[in-house]
DNA sequence: GACTATGAGCTA
DNA sequence: AGCTCATAGTCC
């Protein structure tokens, strides 16, 4: 019998843990289950079943399991496999990927409650102040957290506090662990079944004959359980009968009603019947065909469709038939695209068949989903989700689609696993033996790579939808602009012009500023002095709506100031533009025309996204300013004419891959202009109208800007050519980073050789008091990646052996772009 | 990641 | 001395 378990703990620990079970809970348990586990001193974690076995672990006794929290596995040996892999590839715990993967409430962690003593009395006067303080709360609360104690006494490390009044016997603690998922119940009513028959009611009116509201409530729950022949909720009863929750109480009270409770799902479709999926046009046909055709080949197929030629009713007719072989489907997006707009558009045709999965779903919203997923319901056939879908525990996968392939939210990058969804999601498939189709207006280098080397098949997608023209692309150079005294602010007068135009003609315009805030740095024109971040590297941005200067980087801000901190002039000048003041500068301009904003300000809270888009599908706005959030795969009719204020910023980003992404975000965004008949115009501003990217831009050719760009990989010895992984190293001490990311390059040099590039500093070089280093590993194709990694995990054991580098925080970043 | 033991620095 | 705060080490 086996009585050993490895469980993998939510924490970023290398190994798995070893506890014992008993022989009942061996004859129960099973691979992928949770149990409840005592971890250090008190706490209890929640862990998941990695492996029953038999052999006891030599250097330690291994404690007992607390509880086993499932009837039945919530984790498949697939996940499992796949938790492995990205471990593995991404250079991450197991610990690390089960954080990321399970949804919060899954994970219950023990918390530690302090009661009162009441067996013992305390002379409250020997008590000191905060004791007492603590003593007093509990006489009107049974039970406080820690949390709620560091609360009362206003500071952080409450233990002493606690280990006194311990020793005074006045409170006692408890660890209390309890499930956070509670199953959503709706509370209904019907009538007591004393007053089933018609004589009884009669009765009953004639009881109530003075209270008249309560009649009332007693009718309208009539009428409508008449009406619905359904149960009745409370909320609706109270709504239609104006009743007040009391008065319903009263009646339930009194028996006349009875209430009972029935579990609902958080998350629900009321949509109608499906609608039959649309017919595709003659180039969608053939790309339908051409994809089937790859698939018989090829496990990988990559999409390449111009803006608006209709991908998704492609994709429609791709779920469709994996459907009927009853697999399910996984369809990932980055997270800002999946918007009410997709969402419905696919509810009309799978209705109830599609369940959405993203990060403004509240964890209980993401067990529901989890479930349905897991019990392979009905309810979640097709998952429409941002890149943390992949983690849901499908077991019959038949398609995965990534769309919008290029985007680089795709790809993780703070806690660990710094994984890429759209990769992860390729491994995925196969391990279920499933077909990965990625689609993009314009695909990442590596991906178009991949397909040209023929590890994924290709199909192209070259007409719009309706036969719409591409829009017509005009640069515009500011510099000369300038010269001739022709800008008004940021606007030189052809955007003005076309922009009048488009406004009379009662269409809709996007101008596209790849900067959020007013303006990014504030200086003084006496002594040249600009506010910085007290606690990162870098300019403060001044936001005008709050009048204050923010950072970025860490959120910290203050007031904007009236005068120079350092020489009190009150000369300040503000450089840089973002778009803030674009919009400032719209409604100047365009007085008598609606102008909103949409940038990470403006869209914090869960709707706030929706709500601008909607008001300019409604075409409530004439005028759109926004970042990149623009270009998220969004269907405005009305809008013809696209600007972009400066395209010289990102393209001078310090980023090996600025170029390609400029291509792909102005491209993007072009693609937002002229969706119908009428032909879309967009303007690009620069101060460097020559430059190659901005003429692929404006040809549309991204056949040019591939060759391009790939021949710099080439010669720079970048990605896709070459792999590469990023280790960055973080310490509030400059001089320990300094000489620690100096010793560990070195050891990396010995092996790697000139493929070793750094350490650098970022270019903000401390965020959060924190000072970065960064260094670069190439790695050539015929290069083993494992024994790569091997070799770096070896290296960084050696660098945490040395005393003076363990506080140093490193970091593996595997395919850091 | 979070607790716990240990040591440095400050107040009375 | 007695306290708080920061740091290093451990968890099965």
């Amino acid at each position: 019998m086996p009585n050993f378990i490895d469980v993998i703990i939510p924490i970023p620990l290398q190994k798995l843990f070893t506890y014992s079970i008993t022989v009942s809970e061996a004859d129960f348990l099973k691979i992928g289950m949770r149990v409840a586990v005592p971890f250090g001193k008190s706490k209890i974690y929640t862990g998941i079943v990695y492996k029953i076995h038999n052999t006891p672990p030599n250097a330690y006794e291994a404690k007992q399991i607390h509880q086993i929290l499932d009837d039945s596995p919530i984790v498949n040996e697939i996940q499992l496999q796949l938790w492995n892999w990205i471990a593995n590839y991404y250079m991450c715990t197991l610990g690390d990927v089960m954080r990321a993967a399970l949804p919060s409430a899954y994970t219950l962690e023990s918390e530690t409650i302090v009661i009162k003593n009441n067996k013992k009395t305390i002379d409250e006067s020997k008590l000191l102040d905060d004791e007492f303080l603590i003593y007093e709360a509990l006489h009107h609360q049974s039970s406080l957290k820690i949390h709620d104690i560091s609360n009362i006494l206003d500071k952080k490390n409450v233990l002493p506090v606690i280990k006194r009044l311990l020793e005074k016997e006045a409170i006692s603690v408890e660890e209390e662990v309890y499930e956070k998922y509670k199953p959503k119940l709706v509370r209904y009513v019907k009538l007591n079944t004393n007053y089933a028959s018609e004589n009884q009611l009669k009765n009953l009116l004639e009881d109530l004959g003075r209270a008249n509201k309560q009649k009332e409530v007693v009718l309208t729950l009539f009428s409508i359980s008449a009406k619905t022949k359904k149960p009745v909720k409370v909320s609706d009863l109270s709504n239609e009968s104006d009743a007040s929750s009391t008065i319903i109480k009263t009646l339930i009270d009194k028996c006349i009603l009875e209430e009972y409770y029935i579990q609902t799902d958080r998350v629900q479709y009321l949509g109608d019947d499906n609608e039959d999926s649309k017919h595709l046009n003659e180039y969608q046909k053939t790309a339908l065909k051409d994809i089937k055709e790859s698939f018989k080949s090829q496990n990988i197929t990559l999409i390449h469709g111009v803006t608006s030629s209709g991908k998704t009713e492609i994709y429609v007719k791709l779920i469709e038939e994996v459907l009927n072989r009853k697999k399910q489907v996984l369809y990932l997006l980055p997270e800002i695209a999946l918007t009410t707009q997709l969402v419905s558009r696919l509810q009309d045709y799978f209705g109830e068949k599609v369940a959405v999965f993203h990060s403004k779903y509240s964890s209980h919203e993401r067990v529901e989903v989890w479930n349905n997923v897991l019990n392979n319901s009905g309810r979640a056939q097709i998952v429409l989700g941002a890149r943390s879908s992949i983690f849901l525990p499908f077991h019959n996968l038949g398609l995965i689609i990534v769309d919008e392939e290029h985007e680089q939210s795709f790809k993780q990058f703070d806690p660990a696993p710094r994984y890429h969804a759209r990769d992860t999601a390729i491994v995925l498939a196969s391990m279920h033996k499933a077909k990965t189709l990625l689609g993009s207006a314009t695909p990442s280098l590596e991906s178009y790579y991949n397909a040209k080397q023929n590890k994924y098949g290709f199909v192209e997608l070259t007409h719009r939808f309706n036969d719409v023209l591409m829009p017509d692309i005009e640069l515009v150079d500011i510099k000369d602009k300038l010269k001739r005294k022709r800008m008004k602010g940021h606007f030189s007068d052809r955007l003005i012009d076309e922009m009048n135009e488009t406004l009379k003609e009662g269409h809709q315009i996007i101008l596209f500023q790849n900067r959020r805030g007013f303006s990014p740095i504030i200086e003084c024109h006496t002594c040249g002095h600009s506010p910085q971040c007290p606690n990162c590297d870098v300019s403060l941005t001044y936001h005008q709506y709050r009048n204050q200067l923010r950072c970025h980087y860490c959120g910290y801000n203050m007031a904007m100031l009236q005068d120079c901190l350092a020489c009190g002039s009150q000369d300040l000048d503000n450089k840089g533009f973002g778009t803030e003041q674009i919009e400032e500068e719209v409604k100047v301009l365009f007085p008598d025309y609606k102008v909103a904003r949409m940038d990470l300000d403006t869209t914090r809270g869960k709707y706030g996204y929706e709500k601008i888009i909607t008001a300019l599908e409604q075409q409530e706005i004439d005028i759109l300013v926004g970042t990149q959030m623009l270009t998220k795969g969004l269907d405005f009719r009305n809008v013809k004419l696209v600007g972009i204020m400066n395209a010289d910023n990102m393209l001078n980003f310090p980023d090996f891959r600025a170029h390609e992404r400029s291509f792909q975000l102005m491209v993007q965004v072009s693609g937002r202009a002229g969706r119908t008949k009428e032909r879309g115009k967009v303007l690009i501003q620069t101060y460097n109208p020559h430059h190659n990217i901005l003429q692929q831009v404006s040809t549309n050719n991204y056949i040019d800007m591939f060759n391009e760009q790939m021949n710099d990989r080439y010669n720079y010895k970048y990605p896709p050519v070459f792999k590469q992984i990023k280790i960055s190293l973080k310490h509030k001490d400059y001089n320990r980073v300094e000489t620690a990311s100096i010793w560990f390059a070195k050891s990396l040099r010995q092996v790697f050789h000139n493929n070793v590039l750094g350490p650098e500093s970022p270019p903000i070089a401390r965020i959060r008091n924190q000072f970065h280093k960064n260094i670069l590993i190439k790695i050539p194709k015929q290069q083993s990646l494992s024994k790569t990694k091997e070799a770096i995990i070896k290296i960084n054991n050696s660098f945490q052996s040395i005393k003076d580098f363990r506080s140093v925080k490193v970091i593996l970043n595997v395919d850091n772009f």
